[in-house]
DNA sequence: ATGAAAGCGCTAACAT
DNA sequence: ATGTTAGCGCTTTCAT
């Protein structure tokens, strides 16, 4: 992998011989002295100390590798750092790695599978001690087979052909919850803006959205349910277009963290009141959240403790210690806190067309809400 | 004959010698075939492959690292990544960085010149091609030695003692302009929260302050001064001690991006309305601070722009590309934009403490800007 | 076209 | 206490 870096600038590295040329002693001597060996000259040690200060010499980490010392690197794959979620992981797995004498390196895939290769054989080629990824959905065959044979942990996604260990957010179950929420204070018409169910993570969430609808019987309007990526862009645009329709939805119900600031947009944009004309809840709880006015409703994640949870898990792997559940592959799955804030209100008795008391609704069915 | 399934599996490596064993032919062939080289059977080669899957042989980065391989791992030490300015930061330069065929690897250093020096020391070990490096303030001078004999580019700080290169914003223009906004429009009472001098960008922001009361000749009361930890904790307990002053603020200048928060929450914890009953200048402009209501007034930077600014000066250093300025070390300032919105307001006719609806509601003043 | 051998920087046996 | 040597995985002459 080094078909970009031509040539270093600085010149040709200080080694341990040239110290020990320097000194006119043997280059073990100073190896000794480097690692302050028991038998060793105080004398030499002092002089070997101040030679290499002088001189410049930096270890060569290849070299050690070389030799069979254990990696002490482990690598963070993850799609997108500004996604806060990950952007907390990032720096609790860092700050968790540096705890335990470990060098966090972190790669962006960008979701994107080449990358992840990547990443992921420059990981493997560095032998990297451990690996921490939110897989890709379609992450490429040679990508999976590299990952075998290294403690790996899967972070938030999990990969269907992956039997890794696996930490996450019970998405279906938050989503669930959330969902249940606006039906039970009587929304019919929900609009639900997620990931595409290719991800896991997006299944799940999606998952929970019409499990809630069937949990009350209540019809769920595929046209009320877009799918896309986890971006700003997608979810502006998605919204708008619900914002259309002719039968629009009474509530919003965001299924991922990103899509918050678009969704935001497109409801600035139609120049709508939340909640009064309009439910909302977002997914993830960035600090800003809780001080919006009005203050937004959300699926919290308890992120400190997956990252930790997740650092933890990779080490005892690293290190060969007892299994986190049951067998090989244990899969944590982490229960979001639903966060009532002021979001969420009754649907608006429908303006213009039909009215609210008896009168028949266009698409659901009110069965269980009395 | 050696299973080949159980050695891909086996935690051990398979290296090239396995593979030539395996084969019956003598590694130097194998090593050949695998680079591709002219003067060899297509036979081979095709064998090779197949050895090689079969087997799942990595190659060790550290064996070729030490025949003299240049290295394409890139450093990138950022104090936190929650930062959205460093977050967007990291995103920039992994991407840039795969382009180019480098290996990017992000370190948070937390602004604790100890990680910093691990950090960097980790990465020298590793002889990392070049380093991206957003100095803390107290760098030990081990750390200082190491950087000198590599290609650093400096990133949104600059330390006195380092002469590499620079990349930053003029945050001294920034919040002058800023500050120069809210004393044109009436406002002698301006509270600054920002990160104490010790770091370059404080001491810049803070001069960008001082000066823009001089230039219209306006005190400075240093008691509406609050310098500490660029983190929303100690903005909140700095802008809750501003509001209590028996002569309190009557604008609020932030300067750090993490600080914002800490500023809304303790403006909501006052029951204070911006911009009637205060006006509200921040810095740095996450996607939601155009979304807030009001719109926030900002300071923004061109992150972008100067994460790829960086990377490219980086790799320029290292291929040996011509200079970025002048001399061996440019540096470059890049001014910040300031975009007007609507948290800023002329200040309310001061009287005994408090008057709601007095205050004239002009928010907008477009027409400035820099 | 392939094999043999040297050497990159370092550590750890093994000899002094 | 210090020197000598071998070898980690790989590439690269130099011989075949």
């Amino acid at each position: 992998m080094a078909n970009a870096a031509k040539l270093a600038s600085s010149g040709s590295h200080v080694t341990i011989k040239d110290i020990a040329e320097y000194l006119g002693i043997s280059h073990s001597t100073v190896s000794r002295a480097l690692s302050d060996h028991p038998y060793t000259n105080a004398d030499t040690k002092e002089k070997v100390r101040r030679a290499v200060e002088k001189l410049g010499y930096v270890p060569n980490a290849a070299a050690r590798s070389l030799r069979g010392d254990p990696g002490s690197i482990i690598g963070l794959i993850l799609p997108d750092i500004q996604n806060e979620l990950f952007g907390v992981t990032a720096q609790t797995v860092s700050h968790r790695c540096l705890r335990g004498g470990f060098q966090m390196v972190l790669a962006v895939s960008e979701d994107d599978p080449v990358n992840e290769y990547k990443h992921v054989l420059a990981l493997r080629e560095a032998r990297a001690a451990g690996i921490i990824i939110t897989p890709t959905p379609g992450m490429l065959a040679k990508t999976h087979a590299l990952l075998q044979s290294v403690p790996v942990v899967q972070y938030s996604r999990r990969h269907p052909r992956l039997s890794a260990p696996s930490i996450s957010v019970d998405g279906e179950r938050g989503v669930f919850v959330a969902a249940q929420h606006l039906l039970q204070i009587g929304h019919r018409r929900i609009g639900y803006v997620g990931m595409a169910s290719d991800k896991s993570t997006g299944a799940e969430r999606l998952a929970g959205f019409t499990n809630a609808h069937k949990q009350v019987g209540a019809r769920l309007d595929s046209a009320l349910v877009r799918l896309g990526a986890s971006h700003a862009d997608f979810a502006r645009t998605a919204v708008g277009d619900l914002l259309q329709l002719s039968d629009p939805p009474t509530a919003l119900l965001m299924g991922s963290n990103p899509m918050t600031v678009g969704a935001l947009k497109a409801l600035r944009q139609a120049d709508l009141e939340v909640p009064s004309d309009l439910s909302l809840i977002c997914f993830g709880d960035p600090p800003w959240y809780s001080l919006w006015t009005p203050r937004i409703t959300t699926i919290g994640l308890p992120t400190l403790e997956m990252a930790e949870a997740c650092a933890s898990e990779l080490m005892r792997q690293i290190s060969g210690g007892p299994a986190l559940g049951q067998g090989p592959a244990a899969h944590l799955s982490i229960e979001p806190m639903f966060l009532v804030r002021e979001t969420t209100a009754p649907p608006k008795p429908r303006s213009g067309l039909k009215r609210r008391r008896g009168g028949a609704k266009s698409a659901g069915s009110r069965a269980l809400s009395a």
